[in-house]
DNA sequence: TCGCAGGTGGTCG
DNA sequence: CGACCACCTGCG
């Protein structure tokens, strides 16, 4: 499946700037990894994005519109880039480096499921938690590429676990969390309902806002976990999290959310725990 | 060995 | 309310 003219898409930003955790990087540069039950490998090159994948069919409308809208393709962030740009100087390099990024429209109860697990986690271990509870609880989809792939649980399967079915995944006090939260959300049909996240356990302030930005496309989210606030401790010598907050509305608007990835992606590239990027 | 990691929930004052 | 503090786990 091709999509060509797309102007913004850089796979290493898009994929490891946090909002997602179940994507591999492959020698030649694409990425492997599931988006709910798709496997897919995805190839972007001199505006075109190329994705492939074992179940996938050429000419499958349904198909394209799935990743056009995982992708975000129709939205123009050359344009979201350049307002931001326009801010402020911190700004205006943090979008300059950020080229590429794209906020993924990824499913609900998985997003929710992941950020429940992120709290007071590393990236690591984020990752090994979230594939550890696909493997153990989610279903088998086959091989691909060497490797083989899980769906998550859905809140129906989770909710009958208990905290000893979930010991093998090492997601320690989130165990409770997860189950709690799948009963809620299974008692609502299986869906994840905006309105309710701050009910859901496990959600608070933090992880509330990374699912509104990462499964609403609530693009007025403004994330602040520990790299943001030292980013803007460092950059803008604001203090608390509450001024961080207003900060971010009065300087970056509406689009603060992706602002934030530029920041959060910044802050990597300024402290060199990224490889070299323009 | 001990602190810390992309916070939250519970408990005080 | 706002300010603490315990918390699973694995890594350095």
């Amino acid at each position: 499946m091709i999509f060509k003219g797309i102007e913004e898409f850089d796979g290493d930003l898009i994929f490891d700037c946090g909002q997602c955790f179940r994507w591999h990087l492959q020698g030649d540069g694409s990425y492997t990894g599931i988006a709910g039950d798709k496997v897919a490998n995805v190839k972007f090159e001199k505006g075109t994005l190329e994705i492939k994948g074992p179940c996938l069919r050429e000419g499958d409308l349904k198909e394209e519109a799935f990743w056009r809208n995982y992708f975000d393709l129709d939205r123009d962030y050359g344009a979201i880039r350049k307002a931001l740009k326009a801010k402020d100087p911190i700004m205006q390099k943090a979008a300059q480096c950020g080229k590429g990024i794209r906020i993924l429209r990824q499913d609900r109860w998985e997003t929710l499921v992941s950020f429940i697990i992120s709290a007071n986690n590393n990236i690591g271990r984020i990752k090994k938690n979230i594939e550890s509870l696909a493997r153990e609880r989610g279903r088998y989809l086959g091989e691909y590429m060497g490797r083989k792939f899980f769906t998550l649980p859905s809140p129906e399967v989770l909710k009958k676990c208990t905290e000893e079915d979930l010991a093998p995944c090492r997601l320690g006090y989130r165990s409770k969390y997860l189950i709690e939260t799948a009963k809620i959300v299974n008692d609502d049909n299986g869906r994840v309902i905006e309105e309710k996240l701050n009910d859901y356990c496990g959600v608070g302030p933090k992880v509330g806002h990374c699912i509104s930005l990462f499964a609403f496309s609530r693009f007025d989210s403004f994330p602040i976990d520990v790299w943001v606030k030292r980013i803007m401790e460092e950059l803008y010598g604001l203090k608390t999290k509450k001024e961080m907050e207003v900060f971010a509305e009065k300087a970056f608007g509406e689009n603060r959310g992706i602002a934030q990835q530029y920041l959060f992606y910044y802050m990597r590239y300024v402290h060199g725990t990224l490889g070299e990027k323009p």
